[in-house]
DNA sequence: AACTATGTGGAGGCTGCCTCCGGATAAGAA
DNA sequence: TTCTTATCCGGAGGCAGCCTCCACATAGTT
C-alpha cells in the first residue's frame, strides 16, 4: 500500500521520468477532489481536464476506471492511517477518542468511493483486506495504550470497535448528528467502567 | 403500488390500446428476467431485444433506465407480498417460517436491483418506503396470527423481524448455508418460550 | 371503409470509457 | 553543449449505452 506506486520495482529499471511523475500525482489529485466533490459520478474526462492533462495521460497512469479509484481509495486509507501517529501527544483516552471520531468522518466521505468499487471488485479483494488491514494496524496501538492507560475496557479488540463504528455510520438515512449522538453512546460503552 | 400502471387515471381517458399493454408486458417480463439473470447490468437495448421490441418503445413506457428499475422491483415486491396470502392453510408457525424463508431467498435475488435503484434514488424515497410499508402489509397478519396461536414471542413487531433478517441476508461474504443457519437460530429466537 | 388518436421502432445525437500512435521531451552520452 | 533515444504526452477516434425524434403503422371509433 504504498501512496505512489503500487508495486515495487523489483527489476531496476529507470526511476520515473520528472513530468510523469509529476502528471501521476496532478490527476490523483484532482481525481480525489472531484470524488469527494461530486461523489463517484464524475468523468474520466472531467478528472483529466481538471488535472490540466490529455485523457491518454489519465489512461497512461491508470488503466482503467476502477485502477484510478483504487488508487485514490488507497491513498486515502494511507493518509487517514498516517494521522493515527500525530495523536500520540495526547492523553490515551483523549487520542482514542480523537482518531474515532476521525474514523467516523473519513468513513462518511469515502463511503461513496467505495460503493463504486463494490462494482468492480468484490469486497474480499486484496485492495480491501489490505486497507483493513491497515486500518486495523493504525488503531490497534491507540487502543491498546488507552485499555493499559485503564481508559478503555479490556475486552474489545481493533476489529470490534471498528466494525462498532462502521455499523453506526451506515445507518440509513440517519442526520449527522444523530450520528454524533450514537458515537458518543458507543465511546461511553467502550470507555472502561470505575 | 399497482402491479401495471403506477398512476392511476383521474382524467377519464381512453384505456391504454391492446398492443401497448402487450408491449409494456412483454418488456416488463423481458427485464425481469434480464436483471435476475444477468445483475443489473444489462444494457436497455438488450432488453428491447430481448422482449422483441423497438428500443423506441421501451422508451415511451419507461422514460428512463431508472423508471424501468422501478417498475420491475415493485412489480416483484407485490408478488412476493402476494404470495403471503397462499400461506393462509397453514398451521400459523409454519406459514410464519415459511414465508421468512421465502423473504432471505427474495432479498438474496433482489438485492441486485436494489442496489442499482439506489445509484438513482435515495433510500427514503417514496418506492422504497412504499415497498416496505407493503412487506410490513403482508408480514402483519402471519406474525399476529402466529403470535395469537402462542407460537412466537408476543414482544416483536414486523418491522423487527423484517430488519433482523434484511441484516442477515446483508452479511458480507456468507455461503448459503451459514446464511440458512442463521436464519434457523433467528428463528428459535423468535419462536416463543414454552 | 375511412379516420384519427395512439403506438411503434430505428436512425442518430450525445456522452463516457478506452485505444492508438505521431509528436514532444527528459535524461543520459559524447 | 549537442545529440540520441527511451519514455511520455495528448487528442482523434472507435465503441457502447442512454435517450430523443419523427415518419410510418395500427387499434378503435364512426
Amino acid at each position: 500500500m504504498s501512496t505512489t506506486e503500487p508495486t515495487a520495482q523489483l527489476t531496476s529499471t529507470r526511476p520515473k521520468r520528472a513530468d510523469a511523475r509529476r502528471n501521476y500525482d496532478k490527476v490523483i489529485a484532482a481525481a480525489r477532489s472531484a470524488f469527494t466533490e461530486s461523489g463517484a459520478e464524475t468523468s474520466l474526462e472531467g478528472i483529466a481536464r481538471r488535472a490540466g492533462v490529455g485523457i491518454g495521460t489519465l489512461y497512461r497512469h491508470f488503466p482503467n476506471r476502477q485502477a484510478l479509484l483504487e488508487a485514490v481509495y488507497v491513498e486515502e486509507v494511507d493518509r487517514f492511517c498516517a494521522s493515527a501517529t500525530e495523536l500520540d501527544g495526547l492523553d490515551p483516552w483523549d487520542a482514542f477518542a480523537t482518531w474515532i471520531e476521525g474514523l467516523v468522518d473519513y468513513m462518511a466521505t469515502k463511503m461513496a468511493l467505495a460503493h463504486e468499487l463494490f462494482d468492480y471488485v468484490d469486497r474480499g479483494a486484496p485492495v480491501f483486506t489490505n486497507c483493513r488491514a491497515s486500518l486495523f494496524a493504525a488503531g490497534e496501538p491507540l487502543l491498546q495504550r488507552a485499555q493499559a492507560a485503564g481508559a478503555v475496557r479490556g475486552d474489545v479488540d481493533v476489529a470490534e470497535v471498528i466494525q462498532l463504528i462502521g455499523g453506526i455510520t451506515k445507518i440509513q438515512g440517519a442526520e449527522p448528528e444523530q450520528i454524533r449522538h450514537l458515537l458518543s453512546i458507543a465511546l461511553d460503552g467502550l470507555r472502561a467502567r470505575a
